[in-house]
DNA sequence: AATCAAGTCAACCGCTCAGGA
DNA sequence: ATCCTGAGCGGTTGACTTGAT
């Protein structure tokens, strides 16, 4: 008994739409908004697949979409976010607003792919060339490594309620990325940080637990990155791109409480403030 | 001008997951 | 608890474009 198909395939159309069909799409949107993809194609009076449709109206069609060039600072802001989620696009677009994953997937087997290799830079892993080929056996990288930590953040979050009882309220870095994935609705499944770490180390001796609550290394010699570093940094920030447009540090400067008594620089990685992301603002729009 | 290879990207396919019956 | 359905995701394909020969 296989799965009945999404559509009745013999009286669709397929390959590439007619400006009339994207015509008929946009203005039944429009009109009624997104809604059930299934019934979409019929009342839009368009002999395509619904699941053709969805994919038309989000990478092509969306009012909202950025067309034209990935400029240096998405770039890098994509390189940034692999080397953390690994092909995660959907969850990377989330980052990238008026990007779509299909466009972000694109982009990187085309450009970013062969930018990194030309920087002698693995694309899969984000180590060094060299590196990667000298020790197999050490080869895990940094984003396998944060997604072993979100797997096992995931296996203690969706763990028995019995065992999901017994846990504390903090929410790690780790689980909120796939509690996003998860569906931001969902109930936040609370899970202890110290039991994550436990098994990610017992999986991922070698894995560096500060990742999943810290961002990236700074870059030590940059002064005014230092600077900021005592203070909170935006999310951009965060990423290294320092001196972006789209910095918001002096607003969180502007925010954030400095009675709390810590030296430590309280980061917004990821727009992960106090270790807990924001998994709603990584939401496709 | 013709041919071919490489690059690009829209679209498709198959799968997983959540939610409802 | 199980099954079915719809939505969404990531990998892959193939049509089209561009540049080199």
């Amino acid at each position: 008994m296989g799965r009945s198909p999404c559509c009745e395939k013999a009286h669709t159309n397929k390959g590439a739409w007619t400006k009339e069909e994207d015509d008929r799409l946009i203005s039944y949107i429009r009109a009624h908004g997104e809604g059930c993809w299934r019934s979409l194609p019929k009342a839009a009076g368009l002999l395509r697949c619904g699941k053709s449709c969805r994919l038309r109206w989000i990478n092509y069609l969306r009012p909202d979409l950025k067309r034209g060039n990935f400029t240096e600072e998405e770039d890098e802001l994509i390189i940034k976010l692999h080397s953390l989620l690994g092909n995660k696009w959907s969850l990377i677009a989330g980052r990238l607003p008026g990007r779509t994953d299909n466009e972000i997937k694109n982009y990187w087997n085309t450009h970013i792919r062969r930018k990194l290799l030309n920087r002698g830079i693995d694309p899969a892993t984000h180590r060094p060339l060299n590196e990667v080929s000298h020790s197999q056996s050490q080869s895990r990288t940094l984003h396998l490594q944060n997604q072993e930590a979100v797997t096992i953040a995931v296996a203690a979050s969706t763990s028995t309620p019995t065992a999901t009882k017994t846990l504390p309220t903090t929410i790690s870095f780790a689980s909120s990325i796939k509690q996003e994935q998860y569906h931001h609705h969902h109930h936040h499944q609370e899970m202890n940080t110290n039991m994550v770490k436990g098994l990610v180390l017992e999986r991922c001796p070698d894995l560096n637990l500060e990742l999943t609550i810290s961002p990236p290394r700074v870059q030590e010699h940059d002064e005014q990155f230092r600077n900021r570093e005592r203070n909170n940094l935006c999310f951009v920030c965060s990423l290294g791109l320092q001196n972006s447009k789209d910095c918001t540090c002096d607003e969180i400067v502007g925010n954030s409480s400095s009675g709390n008594g810590s030296t430590a620089p309280a980061y917004d990685f990821l727009g992960l403030k106090g270790g807990v992301w924001d998994y709603k603002g990584l939401e496709m729009k």
